[in-house]
DNA sequence: CGAGCGCTTGACCGGCGTCAACACCCGTGG
DNA sequence: CCACGGGTGTTGACGCCGGTCAAGCGCTCG
């Protein structure tokens, strides 16, 4: 059920106390005690562009944190259409259902090269159990899942193509360099708008030509967001 | 913030040992000793068809759990559109994410009469540390609730008016009674597949036309489904 | 019985899907 | 170094699905 690839990604096991993300992720609370009861080790693992992390209904062996990269989760629906449901930036658990159910609800697959650690279940059936302070961090998680998930139906399906393109403009801003954005591949971005790609690359023509947003790559992936008040308005 | 009707809508405070739906809600594993420690009273509440639970991004008492009826989690878009993200039925949650913020993150209105109970964060906070009878049970939910945030998004707005509708059908079938179904106000309706309200209209038409279901009140909400598998290959 | 509300239906139009051609980037191999 | 081919993005023509506007119907309640 677990594809080979995950092995072939392992870089290797993490030291949680000196991760350079730390304080976005689940283990950012934790003390010197509950490091200590951790007894199995993080893993790290690398996976390339297209690369599966885990396919939809796997048994689970851990939850994942996203450190670097992308990643979209894919739900097939009953007639064999796919649909992306979210997507995922450094910082987002990936697979936090596994903690109820031991399996995951939708495949999750890396957008580009990402990195991610993976928790084992029984490190956190442990620690949730017994140190507050990564019960409440949880808790926090769960519901950042959900909003998330709420946020991209209500945001981004919803709409004209227009106004879902440029929602999906503003909500895929970088973090720290607001004024770019990335998109992806237009049968992606397709897929999460609810749109033909086609209608995808027509509209972000459109934003184009408005002078909303303006192309900093050839491959159509990185936008400058020239207007940020107009494709507000949208 | 907390709305006039809360304290209009008091029914009494609930003994959850004997409650009628226990086994599917937050408390159905609690022992007698956990029972012990909730020291502040469980509210029963009513609320008529339309009426206000909580407003969005209002400051949260407790967390909901419905026992009859169904509930609507609203949201409104930034350019004020109103968008329906979910319909909560018996034994659902309401507003779970008030346990890590304190908040409510959408609107929740009643769309018939509905019972709830309201259980205080207190009480939440302090089993969630202290039974992990609850602390399982917790996670369950926000695994649920994520799920079907997840499914509303990728089975009911996907595809054309038709697919949305017929999804609409099958997902509102009623428990106890699979062959029957029961719709909403056709503008809510819209509100919750991005359809207008004319073009839901047009489409259960037809449903009913080609003998897929068959209305069985004059209002417009309740159908029975008359060929469930073509309803689920359309 | 009349007013008002919600559901349905029709006519028309615009936005998005479909199908197709073309441009561009890049890797490969001659 | 250039020719070639595949993959991806863009653009155009056209048709249909669903949005818009409007009229009509049936139910409920005053």
């Amino acid at each position: 059920m677990i594809p080979i690839k995950i092995d072939s990604a392992w870089q290797g096991t993490s030291d949680c106390r000196s991760c350079g993300i730390r304080d976005m992720v689940l283990f950012a609370d934790l003390n010197e005690q509950d490091f200590g009861q951790i007894h199995t080790p993080i893993d790290d693992l690398v996976f390339a562009a297209d690369d599966l992390i885990y396919p939809e209904g796997g048994h689970a062996l851990g939850v994942f944190t996203l450190r670097k990269g992308m990643v979209k989760l894919v739900r097939s629906t009953a007639d064999g259409r796919e649909r992306i449901i979210r997507v995922l930036r450094p910082g987002d658990v990936i697979g936090l259902e596994a903690l109820a159910t031991s399996h995951y609800d939708s495949e999750a697959v890396a957008m580009v090269e990402s990195s991610v650690c993976r928790i084992p279940l029984s490190v956190l059936h442990h620690l949730s159990a017994n140190s507050p302070r990564l019960h409440l961090r949880l808790m926090q998680k769960w519901q950042q899942v959900l909003k998330d998930a709420d946020d991209w139906l209500a945001e981004l399906n919803f709409g004209t193509a227009r106004q879902r393109v440029a929602g999906l403009a503003l909500k895929m801003r970088d973090a720290d360099q607001p004024q770019f954005t990335s998109f992806f591949a237009r049968d992606d971005m397709g897929a999460m708008l609810d749109l033909k790609l086609e209608t995808v690359s027509r509209e972000i023509s459109a934003l184009v030509r408005d002078g909303l947003i303006k192309p900093v790559d050839k491959g159509g992936r990185r936008y400058e967001i020239l207007d940020e008040h107009k494709l507000m308005a949208v």
